[in-house]
DNA sequence: CCAAAAGTGTTTGCTCTACACCCATGG
DNA sequence: CCATGGGTGTAGAGCAAACACTTTTGG
């Protein structure tokens, strides 16, 4: 292993960009930076990828180091390499995107070391560190595209749910109303999640509930859902 | 500026699948490699990112070293970074993907530095180094993916063209008869190509050609073209 | 029995697909 | 006039969009 002679390297990092559905709003975890620079502002989690480290294990150890969640869905974003994105030189990040389901055991505002992670509503975001504004405008924009043709919205639900839920995590985060009717017959006739035998009560008439098949994970289908 | 003291750094390359096509195949390029480890092998151009360099211009710069092309369009793919990729150590890689019209002035098999670099029809393809194989079918794939949702399929072709010749490129990438009259109906109310004034002569009736309009190039509607 | 949420079909318009013939030029 | 590739329209099928009432439970 050769290091630090040839060239000078540049630094690499993983950004992770976490969301989830909490109080019908689409939120995003942040952290408040207490070192320069913009110490105070905030930013997305993220850090150092180590040595002998493969990038989504950094990603996943950085969202867990925040959250304490161990499992979630995570898929590389993009790599921003601007020389000029990092006040203390070249740093290139590997950006993530998260989605941790709406009960996840997040210890967002916890513990010691994560007491600076929160989770703040993506419609109504401060001034972001960095360029993570960038970042955090694009994961926003591939999470709205992948739900329309793949069907990732259910990695933001308990694993089981019912499909009024699932119906208000698409609505969330597409941002419009969408009819029940169609919506249902759609996600079902998609193939990708199934009816259990049970039900869940609540205000009114109880409503079966679904989990999703695992063998559909795999072959998400390129297909558009919603046009 | 604070280099190589607290962590060891990975290096970090990019690297270029480039494309495009001739004698109604989908062509890559590909370099042989001099030096171990996978000396004699093929493998996708590529080098280390400058220390002030942007990624993108690290990956334009090698396309432009192998083939001499300065011009062409350039989307970065996704970061491989897997610790054993590379034998010599932790190599972080950048991969772009890059298309190239048909007469593009390459001169692959040319020059003195750029002697190495040929083009290998992507259907029939030596092993090649590192994980460049995986590299390289994702890239098809994303290729096959972009062009039947948007239409990158002109960067492949010289300013101007006709349908017949456009055709011709979706069909090598997808690699299926398209429907003539299908093809152009779509393709003209996709509003990314305009008919120029002008006529090219072959061996029958003159046909007439197009060019993509400037403004479409920026606003690639997201719309499905070839289900 | 009333409030609250779940569940369920049909009609209409549009888009995709399949398909076959005439046109303009060069030799 | 013949060979070569360029250019054009339509009918049928499948999919998406709009739309309102009945059902089940808890209080």
């Amino acid at each position: 292993m050769t290091y630090c002679y040839e060239y000078p390297r540049p630094a690499v990092t993983v950004d992770v960009v976490a969301f989830t559905v909490q109080q019908k709003r689409l939120q995003v975890l942040l952290v408040k930076r207490r070192k320069p620079p913009f110490a105070g502002a905030w930013a997305l989690p993220g850090g150092f990828v180590g040595i002998d480290e493969p990038l989504e294990a950094a990603a996943s150890r950085e969202l867990a180091e925040e959250t304490g969640v161990k499992e979630a869905y995570l898929e590389q974003l993009y790599t921003y390499g601007d020389p000029q994105r990092d006040p203390r030189g070249r740093v290139i990040s590997v950006a993530y995107f998260a989605l941790l389901p709406a009960d996840a055991p997040v210890r967002a505002s916890g513990g010691d070391d994560a007491a600076r992670a929160q989770w703040l509503p993506a419609d109504h975001l401060p001034p972001l560190a960095f360029d993570h504004a960038d970042i955090l405008a694009y994961a926003i924009r591939r999470l709205r595209y992948k739900l329309e043709y793949s069907a990732v919205g259910f990695q933001l639900l308990p694993a089981t749910f019912t499909l009024s839920e699932l119906q208000q995590v698409y609505e969330v985060i597409l941002g419009e109303k969408l009819d029940k009717r169609n919506f249902r017959r759609r996600i079902l006739r998609a193939g990708i999640i199934e009816p259990t035998p049970h039900h869940r009560g609540g205000g009114g008439r109880p409503a079966r509930l679904y989990r999703y098949k695992a063998d559909a994970v795999a072959e998400v289908k390129a297909r558009r859902l919603f046009p």
